[in-house]
DNA sequence: CGCATATGGTTCATATATTGAACCCATGCT
DNA sequence: AGCATGGGTTCAATATATGAACCATATGCG
């Protein structure tokens, strides 16, 4: 793997923590050297991508990402843009509605929006969503190129409850039908007693970007519930997309 | 330069442009070759830190950092917390109030609060403020270490006025005046008819981590006014560190 | 038209940055 | 004292990055 890549994954590690490592772990967790990781480390300190505390010498991510994310955000306000649409969607459907990006090879939830009821799933801002057990995955990977399909194909797919699809065959089935119907459905593939339903969120050439969904509690969510929910998901997504797209034209001449 | 630090830097170049360039350009800005500028951005692509639109072929400041940013600020609300303080500092004063964060060896505004009179000074989110040439800048430095201010004085001292001190001996003389007064003072560093003062937001080891300024107008801003507000400033960086660094202490055994 | 120029992207021998085992130096524990 | 652990450093060996030259395609332009 190339240095830069050794370097933003250790970036992509430390994210991932909950506690600061030290230098030795740091080596550890990303399976380097101890003095790679420093190198590593001090190169990306010195960009600001992380800090040292200066007293407990443990690294944590530094502030670069903060200045970056705003420019990034300023250029391409993504979220400025979906949080109404997501808040809406979670009003009128009454369930938890979360906003998810692709980023790094991963799909990751972005923003959530509560379901009002107090038996309501809880979705966590930063989780990782596996594109084979959710329906945010599954929605995202069915409108994707055929390459994307395959690179996630090529592992094998991990079981996270006794419904989560692990057949790859079962699994591009289920892409296919996603393609078809606009929107995804997920039944208890990452967590018991929950499913859901999402669309992707694209760019005008059709490549997603990210994916929106509404996830319920079992209890509530029939299928005739869950195939109501799948239509004002993907309607929602068009909006956001072309919102997001329309207006703004990136600068291009 | 090691590879990564030619990729980071290929980042904060990205992040400064205000138009997305292609790899031609690319190459040019940060005088690399342009099969080396590929390659790196290629990497950066994999990890979500650059994007390459599909249609255009530019490229621009990936997903990635706002994942990150979103880390960071979880664990280090730093925005969060100084936010309120902000405000009520641009209330009281009525003038512009803005913070800046240290990342990547530079000082760059981070908030702004923006004057409710007419006639005020505008900042913008994400400027870079040279150290010599600006309040924030000053009194960050003030209280940084040695090396820190031999580093800024190692390069020349670009003048943008005709009031900016250039000079290193009389700089080192502010940043000593400075670091007794508990803030600092800039008259029309950075820009003519604008005076201002600033306090450093430190670290309980002392380390400075970023600046709070009020920026006034010359015409409103008598050597009174001025210090009056410099005591505030300096008040309101010692509560937001305390805030900051108070209560939440990190995670640290 | 057809030539010139610009761009995005690729190749491969060469040069250079990266690597990691072994090392030093604190600190803390027994 | 003796040992263990963690941060940090060194330097010869080597994997990795580099860039001049190369395509391919697109866009002027006389």
């Amino acid at each position: 793997m190339s240095t830069v890549g050794k370097a933003l994954t250790l970036l992509d590690r430390l994210s991932q923590l909950n506690t600061e490592p030290g230098l030795t772990d740091v080596a550890r967790i990303c399976d380097l050297d101890k003095a790679t990781a420093r190198r590593l480390l001090v190169e990306l300190e010195k960009h600001g991508f992380v800090e040292q505390d200066p007293e407990t010498r443990k690294y944590r991510i530094g502030a670069a990402p903060v200045r970056l994310a705003r420019v990034r955000e300023a250029r391409y306000p993504f979220l400025r843009v979906a949080i109404p649409f997501v808040k809406d969607l979670a009003g009128t459907s009454e369930e938890t509605v979360h906003l998810s990006e692709f980023a790094g090879g991963q799909l990751s939830t972005i923003h959530v929006e509560d379901s009002p009821r107090a038996h309501r799933v809880i979705v966590d801002v930063g989780t990782h969503l596996p594109f084979h057990a959710t329906a945010s995955g599954l929605a995202y990977l069915a409108f994707s190129g055929r390459q994307q399909i395959e690179t996630v194909l090529s592992h094998s797919l991990k079981s996270f409850t006794d419904y989560t699809v692990t057949d790859p065959s079962v699994f591009r089935k289920m892409l296919a039908e996603t393609a078809e119907r606009g929107f995804s459905i997920s039944n208890q593939g990452l967590e018991i007693g929950v499913v859901s339903t999402a669309a992707p969120i694209c760019s005008p050439s059709g490549q997603p970007i990210g994916a929106i969904a509404i996830a319920a509690p079992l209890a509530r969510a029939s299928v005739a519930v869950l195939k109501g929910f799948g239509a004002s998901v993907a309607d929602t997504a068009k909006r956001i997309s072309e919102k997001y797209y329309g207006s703004e034209r990136p600068s291009g001449t």
